[in-house]
RNA sequence: UGGGGUGUGGCCAAGCGGUAAGGCGGCGGACUCUGGAUCCGCUAAUCGGGGGUUCGAAUCCCUCCACCCCAGCCA
């Protein structure tokens, strides 16, 4: 379980600031505006923590607001996962659900006025035409033919396009502030597009669809939005809420305060919406809730926490500096979280079979074994019966015909203690006469010892896993590794479809599990000692059958030792 | 080349004129019936470079450099 931590950054310090100079009477009113045109990701978790987590923490409120003002991308399908996502990071909008289409008819009405006070026009250029009077980065634009066309025929013809006289794409409403501005976003920015589209929220209403930039602002200062936090790549149109709120006379004081903060990177994957949603499109995985996806449903589906996202969030600070955060983090994050929380079982990837030619054939052992064992503290979280009998399986690795170097498990005449039980010794290598494949080991398990250690002192250097065969359930996991196999995938230019991982995921389908884990219910999550946390698919386990994702493997100190031989 | 931003150890990130927190990673050790956990220790930053102001600068000023964002009828 993880400490919640105190948190410091430069957007809280704005708001201290703010509330010591006696601003917004007090109140601290956040949002988390998303677009409904894809599943959130876990940069929008960050997002998500620092709104309202300082909405929180300043007895404020924070808003969940939908800003669907492109109908032609979004839909009831991300409006729902949105919520759920939000609901299920543990964070709650209470009444305050909104949606930027239902300020359409007060944004209709803002443009009228802009349009009678001569700050907007009816332009009929077309896209490529106003796009060739943009000008450049260095070079101002060229003002429009329609620029000054009078107030009372903008506003004829701004109605008229409300009511459908137009076909899409033949005229568009723009603001008239300046082509020559070196801020590109004030060049005459469009408002207002034609588009025949049906919206999720006000079906055939419109044709008309407000401009996200001509939306925003507003949106925020309708909902009293206090401290209005954004990305990075809002800044530069931040003069822009500006003038439109200066327009439509919002005073400088009653209004919100935009602060911009560096989105989210994370190594070995990749965190546009864009990118993701073709990574689904193109089937590369199993849809936006596919364990490997870092978007929050995929996470979830992994058997991510909502506590360790939380913890990640706090823990990868807010600045305005461009960052890719290591994946490590993330994962050290749900370790931290998991590791107190989850009961330990057993189950052996990859089995190989030992047969002990000194135990009696036919003799099942129950051994009772904790839940949580030598920890101290936990000793009275539960524990279950493990059955041992002659025949078990081991896990393939730990067995080592020639061990390597600083190899302490299983090899020929060599012993190693089966993980609460018995000290086994392998006496027999069984191959296969054709491939020579090792298929399974003879052994003998020290019965004068029993469980304790051996009588004569001698020390056994290290415990392996198994599983009774007879007893052991088939499981079938899926070890999911990184989805690409580079730290910065599309850097350079580069298709990130080139550098996807072939083996980002592995079904290993002959797994067996202790008895135990039949016990386990679709949602539950364990750590297989030795191996990893694991969640039980909700999705693809049966009753008796279940399907195990790995959610992250413990931290392996042979891994290392391994690599560097 | 216009405008807007950002540059602190491998990766994040504190620091707000008084002489470089913390986390992750990496490395080593202790302990261990999970090569897990835990616990210790270590590692690594001339604070992008160069000037200046000051008794004193990562923090103030000047200048240069690098990187990111903006030319959607996307958000």
């Amino acid at each position: 379980m993880i400490e919640p931590r105190k948190s410091t950054n430069f957007i809280r310090q704005i708001v201290d600031e703010d509330l010591a100079a006696g601003k917004n009477g007090g109140r601290v009113v956040t949002r988390f505006p998303p677009e409904p045109n894809g599943y959130l990701h876990i940069g929008h978790a960050k997002s998500i923590c620092l709104n309202f987590g300082i909405a929180r923490d300043y007895g404020g409120r924070c808003h969940l607001r939908f800003d669907d003002t492109n109908p032609s991308k979004e839909s009831v399908e991300y409006v729902d996962s949105i919520q759920e996502d939000v609901r299920w990071l543990g964070f709650d909008w209470g009444e305050h659900l909104y949606h930027a289409a239902d300020y359409f008819e007060r944004l209709y009405e803002w443009a009228e006025k802009l349009i009678r006070d001569g700050k907007a026009y009816v332009d009929e250029q077309s896209a490529d035409g106003i796009r060739e009077t943009r000008g450049t980065l260095t070079a101002g634009g060229s003002e429009s033919p329609h620029r000054d066309r009078p107030a009372a025929e903008n506003l004829d013809l701004f109605r008229r396009m409300r009511a459908g006289e137009f076909p899409d794409g033949s005229r568009v409403v723009r603001a008239k502030i300046d082509m020559s501005s070196p801020n590109i976003n004030l060049r005459d920015p469009v408002m207002y597009r034609l588009r025949r589209e049906s919206h999720h929220r006000t079906g055939d209403k419109w044709c008309l669809y407000p401009m996200y930039d001509w939306a925003h602002g507003q949106s925020d200062a309708l909902e009293g939005i206090t401290h209005s936090i954004c990305t990075l790549e809002f800044e530069v149109h931040r003069p822009l809420y500006d003038w439109f709120l200066d327009q439509l006379g919002f005073a400088p004081d009653a209004r919100p305060r935009q602060i911009e903060f560096a989105r989210l990177n994370l190594t070995y994957t990749v965190m546009s919406k864009r990118l993701l949603s073709s990574l689904v499109q193109e089937k590369r995985v199993d849809g936006w809730d596919d364990p490997r996806m870092p978007t929050i449903a995929g996470l979830r589906r992994r058997g991510y926490t909502p506590e360790s996202i939380r913890e990640f969030a706090e823990r990868i600070g807010v600045a305005k500096a461009d960052s890719t955060v290591d994946v490590a983090l993330l994962e050290d994050c749900i370790r931290d979280d998991l590791n107190p929380k989850c009961r330990r079982m057993t189950c052996v990837h990859r089995p190989l079979r030992v047969v002990i030619e000194n135990y009696p054939e036919g003799k099942v052992e129950e051994l009772e074994t904790p839940y949580f064992p030598d920890d101290p503290g936990r000793e009275g979280m539960g524990s279950r019966k493990v059955p041992f009998s002659r025949e078990l399986f081991i896990e393939r690795d730990d067995f080592a015909e020639v061990p390597p170097k600083k190899f302490t498990r299983l090899s020929p005449g060599k012993e190693v203690r089966l993980r609460k039980a018995y000290v086994l010794k392998c006496v027999g290598v069984v191959k296969d006469d054709r491939t020579g494949e090792v298929i399974a080991l003879r052994g003998t398990v020290d019965m004068d010892a029993g469980f304790d250690a051996p009588k004569d002192g001698r020390k056994i250097g290290n415990a392996i896993h198994w599983v009774s065969a007879a007893q052991s359930l088939p499981v079938t996991l899926r070890l999911y590794d990184r989805l690409f196999t580079v730290p910065n995938p599309g850097a350079g230019g580069q298709d990130f479809r080139a550098v996807l991982n072939p083996a980002s995921l592995e079904v290993v389908e002959g797994a067996r599990a202790e008895p135990a884990v039949a016990g386990l219910a679709p949602g539950d999550r364990c750590q297989f000692e030795r191996r990893g946390f694991y969640y039980v698919d909700p999705k693809d386990s049966a009753p008796g059958k279940p399907v195990l994702n790995r959610i992250v493997p413990l931290r392996d100190a042979w891994a290392k030792i391994a690599k560097g031989q």
